[in-house]
DNA sequence: GCCACCGGTGGC
DNA sequence: GCCACCGGTGGC
């Protein structure tokens, strides 16, 4: 039998190996399969069988089964669609109780999912549809960006970026360095305006009072004086600000496809 | 019973 | 018309 051979697959976590089969005979001779095998050799035939395996561990929206690639910008045609959105409940879904684990917020570019810790695994959940829709999110997850600095290519660690005056952090442990990743992650990660927390209790009681869509930053307001700043003290702040400035404007900017860290 | 392999088809 | 997806089955 002649041997075939899997190859890896980059886009996949290590160990996952990838196989094409041309068909030999038959109507559809000379059209080939593609196959894809789980480091433990499961075999994978289509994309959606791929996607529920993973779960959230891996993004599949823009791998393209057929090459093994990531296809960034045009996100690959979507059939998966999720049961609380309009169009599957026209069909007779049912709405999505989302039990699904959130995604742990790390610089790794694998999708972790946060570890479940049940201490009673014989209690049943109450369903809340209300609180079952949003995702549930992490808080202080900044907090794990602290001390990663980079580095250039000889690995020489670089300076780090001077804070603009009047930024202040919020939560337990929050220090500057964290502050400054922080800001950088929101501006990344999100679309929204970045405005720091502006509720005056999230500073008495982060656990209940923090808006987890906005950076462990007080509420802050640029100003003239923030980008006239002088030249030499840095020029990264200077970007930092005008990357807040434009982005309160224009809340459509394309979006870098990559965590900065 | 398993699975490599090709057919059939729904969705585009 | 194409092809991603998955059903079905022949050969083991």
């Amino acid at each position: 039998m002649m041997e075939r051979k899997r190859t890896d697959c980059p886009a996949l976590p290590p160990g996952w190996k990838k196989e094409e089969v041309i068909r030999k005979s038959g109507l559809s001779a000379g059209k080939s399969d593609v196959y894809y095998y789980s480091p433990s050799g499961k075999k994978f035939r289509s994309k959606p069988q791929l996607s529920r395996y993973l779960g959230n561990t891996v993004d599949l929206a823009c791998f393209d089964f057929r090459t093994g690639k990531m296809m960034p910008g045009k996100l690959q045609k979507n059939k998966q669609r999720f049961r609380h959105d309009p169009l599957s409940m026209a069909k007779g879904g049912k709405p999505d109780l989302n039990t699904a684990l959130p995604i742990r917020q790390t610089a790794s570019i694998f999708k972790q999912p946060v570890t479940k810790v049940t201490s009673h695994p014989g209690n049943k959940v109450k369903t809340d549809l209300q609180r079952a829709i949003e995702q549930p999110k992490q808080l202080f997850w900044e907090k794990r960006l602290k001390g990663l600095r980079s580095s250039d290519v000889t690995e020489q660690v670089l300076r780090t970026m001077d804070l603009p005056k009047g930024l202040q952090s919020v939560g337990p442990d929050a220090s500057d360095d964290t502050l400054l990743s922080a800001i950088a992650s929101a501006l990344h990660m999100s679309s929204a305006p970045i405005t720091g927390q502006t509720s005056v209790a999230a500073e008495k009681n982060p656990a209940i009072w923090l808006n987890t869509s906005q950076p462990l930053c007080k509420a802050f307001t640029v100003t003239d004086e923030h980008i006239r700043v002088p030249l030499f003290t840095s020029l990264r702040v200077i970007t930092i600000f005008i990357l807040i400035q434009t982005k309160n404007q224009k809340p459509d900017l394309p979006q870098p496809k990559h965590h900065p860290f």
